[in-house]
DNA sequence: CAGTATCCCCAGAGATACTG
DNA sequence: CAGTATCTCTGGGGATACTG
């Protein structure tokens, strides 16, 4: 029986922690690619990778789908229940950027937007 | 100079951790004083929610409103800036909610709502 | 009551090597 | 390329005691 004093301890139960939230990100905007992720997801180890995204896979926000040929292909993509976090992670993107905006002198901040 | 590599990293560098999120998701409700949230968040310590609470305050979000009197009261309450975050954390906490519907059965999960 | 100062620990995360 | 297995380690965070 798990034990939550508010909706936000669910929430951040699910989406909290150091990585879910940048891999999630990257994934409801396609499907990635496991050495994609690893690319996009700056500084974060193979080991924290695979570990979180088999977390988000555990709790039913994304989809593992494996092609069976060599070189091996993963590709991460969401569930309905983790696309329906797109719009709530467009507002906390818009959010950051207003942020940065208020906050940063425009030569303390540099933003390099990777593809 | 800091450098980020795109506007969600900004969001998790400024509300994300292991505590933020759930002490702003409180003081957007209400002002609040220090033992209230202290009893609010589960399981933090003294010394991470003043840590936590001068990082808000640092970065903008949150206010500190301290009376001289005897006993001490502090009172802490969000700026501008941190309170238009409180229509994100409203959808965070409604997704919350739904995920706990869709994902726990009835005996698998208790919200217990303090006051 | 609110906050500081210490001490200290261990889980989370890094590094490396290896496999199919 | 994707993933596992180990080993190591460090710093985030817990516990405690103390002050104004």
């Amino acid at each position: 029986m798990r034990i939550f004093h508010c909706e936000m301890e669910i929430t951040l139960d699910v989406i909290g922690g150091k990585w879910k939230g940048l891999i999630l990100y990257y994934v409801i905007q396609k499907p990635r690619r496991t050495g994609e992720l690893k690319r996009l997801v700056h500084n974060i180890s193979q080991k924290m990778l695979v570990q979180t995204l088999r977390e988000l896979e555990a709790d039913g926000l994304i989809h593992r789908k494996m092609y069976n040929q060599v070189p091996p292909k993963v590709e991460y993509s969401t569930t309905e229940l983790g696309q329906s976090l797109e719009p709530i992670f467009k507002l906390l993107c818009n959010w950051g950027a207003n942020y940065a905006d208020e906050s940063y002198a425009p030569d303390e901040i540099e933003i390099l937007h990777l593809k």
